[in-house]
DNA sequence: TATTGTTATACTCTATAACTATA
DNA sequence: TATAGTTATAGAGTATAACAATA
């Protein structure tokens, strides 16, 4: 059984240390999706904002009206942990909690003026994010990127 | 200041509350990476191992002799959380910590026979795994994707 | 003095259960 | 009974500081 004493030249010629990794798509794609993260997220913290609740005001300017649930599911987090979300935004008054008045249980959100403006401001700010970290890519590219994936999305399975 | 009403039917005939989000490839980039990671997860499950313990294993087979902080640049994980999934993996004896004698503050991270071999297993899972969940692409759409996201990984800078 | 591995710790994210008020 | 929002909590994951051994 492998008690393999230090073997100090062989396979040393190798010099990525990911070579089989680097192989899976899934690999490859987090480590690319980890630098788009590094720079939307310094993109985002101009309006102290984070990802998650720039894509949840995001979703309330585009679609008003929803509930909480229903958001929770657009946005694929727990309802128990959008309450915090929502709880940010409402006290920076970018959306509010509004009444339902045929179901008193649930909550229509709906932005406010400052809210669409802030949520304006961020989607110029992230487009011009992501002008800037695939500019090293084609348009060609870019688009074709987000064909296969949208694809992907839609198709997939598993 | 904006303290909305709820609006009842303006906006409602949209039906995806995704729709400016996901003209980001990053947002669709993300999501697509959601639906890869829970099957991914999945896979490994059969073999005990987290996505970061058969990222560790794997370059430590690919790759033996690093140090725990070579190890950590190369997962981009803090040399401090290393340490716990180096534990983990030497408690099952899929590596060893070997002494250094030149240097005796360094590990060398080896495999053992059992890691190599598991590695080998998990590797070959990891791959019919990636048959299976980008199964709905055309092989042209899996290599053009693979292609533009190993260039985006060399050529991005931001 | 600086570096390697380590410990401790804090902060964020995520997932689950249970509560309340309403239906 | 069931559902919407909420609270509490536990488990990951991640980041920082500080320590002992060694260079």
């Amino acid at each position: 059984m492998g008690n393999n004493i230090p073997d100090a030249d062989a396979e040393l010629e190798k010099s990525d240390p990911e070579q089989h990794l680097s192989d899976f798509i899934g690999y490859t794609m987090t480590r690319a999706l980890s630098i788009v993260r590094a720079d939307f997220a310094r993109t985002l913290s101009e309006y102290n904002l984070r990802a998650v609740s720039f894509s949840a005001l995001s979703i309330v300017v585009a679609k008003p009206g929803q509930t909480q649930t229903q958001l929770a599911d657009a946005l694929q987090v727990e309802r128990s942990n959008l309450v915090g979300i929502i709880d940010e935004l409402a006290g920076r008054n970018l959306i509010i909690r509004a009444p339902v008045a045929k179901d008193r249980r649930r909550h229509a959100l709906m932005p406010t003026t400052a809210g669409k403006e802030l949520a304006a401001a961020a989607q110029a700010s992230v487009a011009d994010h992501e002008n800037r970290v695939f500019g090293c890519l084609t348009k060609t590219e870019r688009a074709e990127l987000q064909r296969i994936l949208r694809k992907f999305r839609k198709m997939a399975t598993v």
